[in-house]
DNA sequence: AACGTGTGCAACCGCGTCGGA
DNA sequence: TTCCGACGCGGTTGCACACGT
């Protein structure tokens, strides 16, 4: 059985609100106060709409303390650090922000802020600075929803002159495979020999960060100092080895990495 | 001008949690 | 301890507007 409607849906007003709704929301709280029942409070106010819809319209919209408008680069900082830590937790996230709402910082990470990062991520790639042509080939990588962290899943072995760049968290070490540097200055690596479909780090910590990405291509034996150019193949983390930790949140955070890859 | 598509954001929905009876 | 109403949250939807063809 599910749980009964808080609300007779059937009759109560949805949708925009209008300028007096609003008026009326505003009037009445300012002067009473939400009296810590909101499903009560509609009524009082003489509106015929769902308490929870009330809530939501002063909260998000008419309290007084509420910041319009666009975000500062500080904020954009505070919501990627926070989201690299907590994920999509937008209240826990909201509330380091004054005067930003939940809603607020969930749409703008849904809207801008993950393309904002594609684009940087994207602007990575290019100074890896390598030009092969034939143009090189990327590795398509299926995403898989479980398990993560702490591996690559490639489902396939890896093939000799596969590159795989690393995120800048983790060192260059003990991939579990024979790998040669691309550059002293660069962060990416280039597969000697088969791999058995899993690249292993050593990080046990979880240091994976949502800004990281593990971009994979071939480059059709071509020399790796030439410019990196094409698709970008997503990877998915997985964690075939028991004694590597793995948490929801790294599952997030796999997943938001494979779709915002997907926008792009 | 008309139409299709993309974007931003307000609002809704459903579920988990909390607290009082 | 259990039940139930209300709250709070995150995911999703839908609409208005902008923009391109």
């Amino acid at each position: 059985m599910g749980r009964a409607p808080c609300c007779d849906k059937a009759n109560v007003k949805r949708g925009p609100w209008s300028p007096d709704e609003d008026a009326a929301l505003k009037t009445y709280i300012q002067k009473h106060g939400t009296g810590g029942n909101w499903i009560t409070l509609p009524h009082k106010a003489g509106l015929n709409r769902c308490g929870k819809s009330c809530r939501l319209r002063w909260l998000n919209y008419l309290r007084p303390d509420i910041k319009h408008g666009g975000f500062t680069d500080e904020e954009d900082n505070i919501i990627c650090s926070l989201y690299d830590r907590l994920g999509s937790r937008w209240s826990v996230i909201a509330s380091h922000l004054p005067g930003r709402t939940d809603n607020d910082v969930k749409n703008y990470w849904n809207t801008k802020l993950k393309r904002k990062l594609m684009s940087r991520a994207q602007q990575r790639v290019n100074l890896l600075q390598y030009s092969p042509s034939p143009p090189v080939q990327f590795l398509t990588v299926p995403f898989k929803s479980e398990p993560f962290n702490s591996c690559i899943d490639f489902s396939a072995p890896l093939q000799p002159n596969y590159v795989l760049s690393q995120p800048s968290s983790l060192m260059q070490q003990d991939f579990g495979f024979p790998f040669k540097e691309t550059s002293a200055a660069s962060s990416s690596i280039i597969v000697e020999n088969n791999s058995d479909g899993y690249i292993n780090w050593p990080s046990t910590n979880g240091a994976i960060s949502s800004n990281d990405l593990f971009l994979v291509g071939l480059l059709n034996g071509h020399d790796c100092h030439e410019d990196l150019a094409g698709e970008i193949a997503p990877c998915c983390f997985s964690n075939p080895s028991a004694n590597m930790r793995s948490t929801a949140s790294d599952q997030t955070k796999s997943h938001d990495l494979h779709r915002s890859l997907t926008y792009s």
